[in-house]
DNA sequence: ATTCAGTTTAACTAAATGGTTAGCTGAACC
DNA sequence: GGTTCAGCTAACCATTTAGTTAAACTGAAT
């Protein structure tokens, strides 16, 4: 039973959830072994204890979330049909894994600023499987003719750096708002969905054959506001 | 003259090019700032003399970048006449300016991942100016009807993201690459001038008004590759 | 020769950091 | 009662870190 408590009291998981947002707000040079321990009021000694060093504490918490999300993604796609209902519940698979795991869009986007040189190559491998699941869904509108041919490797970025950006951008966008005193309220500031919803549509705006009738054509409602 | 030299044997130059490289591969708090002196072929002391302190170092080379980039944007934009124009020239200045400063993609995509909270507020100010040139257009066209009525703030963290994101993605992509051996060429891996072409395209065409005749539309023709 | 501002250096400090150790506790088990 | 053992703690350690100091060098003006 001590092994496998998921609880909020579990140490291991107070241990990882602290170190995970501590991460994300420091990046792994940033984040200090003894504030984390602390924050999850645990003794030092203790986290090198259940979890491991700073290392096996991020190589854990990166693989939790992606292996996470790579379940969830096999499970969503599995009885799409067209490329674009594959493309949606992909994208919106991962907005959801960054809804749950608060840290994992800083995380990637501290990841894709250092070229990934602190990634352990078990992350990176699974990794490059999210990464396969959105150029699958590519690859499979361009053979259908669904999509446009397009080039999957800088559509695959365009979709991944608009979504982590989206997601991960409140609090700057916050900041900002300060300094403008523009109070509106933006796409960019609703669920992870809305991101998705909002993403996907841009991009199958731009993938659509050229000769597409109009009618094919479905967007998700987003109300609009000056 | 010793003050104002640009020339590569001025030590405050040569401490600078080399802070930006390690602030962008490893973040503010991962940059050491013995290591940047040792790298810059100075005396330690001599990058306090130079320069200041890590705080100053890192707010004097952000501040550089961008106002060189808000530079350029107001030359680049001056003669635009439509939106289009506008949002097409202020996009490839702002990738010509990661183009000349390899480290402005990093360290923006580590700014969004911390939510801006080490940035100077001089700096947030005029990182402001530069969102604020993007919407512009972006409003511009919406005024005019030239793109259809468009969330400003979410398309804009759409453009910043897709941009940075492919800017920044050519290392861990390379990466990848090396695990799933597709040695295909990608968009992804061209000039920062056609990633910006391309990013504008995906973008205007999610723009272009429902009703636009097909004749308006220019695309910026793209090799395609299988 | 002296002065003097600008520049450079080696050596230093105080604090923080990641990681370890030896030992305590209390329940389970014989 | 004694042993075991996972869970826990306080104190410690070696190293690294950002930042400082005081002394010295340089080269031109006086």
């Amino acid at each position: 039973m001590a092994r496998t408590q998921k609880s909020a009291d579990d140490p291991r998981r107070r241990i990882l959830d602290v170190a995970a947002a501590a991460f994300a707000a420091s990046g792994f040079e940033g984040a200090r072994v003894d504030q984390i321990a602390k924050r999850a009021a645990v003794n030092k000694a203790m986290l090198y204890y259940h979890v491991g060093d700073k290392d096996v504490l991020y190589e854990t918490i990166l693989l939790e979330t992606i292996e996470d999300a790579l379940a969830r993604i096999a499970a969503a796609t599995a009885s799409s049909k067209t490329a674009e209902d594959r493309l949606r519940s992909t994208v919106a698979t991962i907005a959801d894994t960054a809804r749950r795991h608060s840290h994992f869009a800083p995380l990637m986007l501290r990841e894709l600023a250092s070229g990934g040189a602190t990634l352990p190559d078990r992350v990176m491998q699974r990794m490059r499987d999210v990464f396969q699941a959105v150029r699958d869904a590519l690859e499979q509108g361009t053979r259908s003719g669904e999509f446009r041919a397009v080039d999957p490797v800088a559509t695959h970025m365009f979709i991944a750096g608009s979504l982590l950006v989206l997601l991960a951008g409140g609090p700057i966008r916050r900041r900002i708002r300060q300094l403008t005193d523009v109070p509106k309220v933006s796409v960019a500031d609703r669920s992870p969905a809305d991101i998705a919803s909002f993403v996907c549509d841009v991009v199958l705006e731009g993938l659509r054959p050229p000769a597409a009738p109009r009618a094919l054509r479905r967007r998700t409602p987003l109300k609009k506001k000056n």
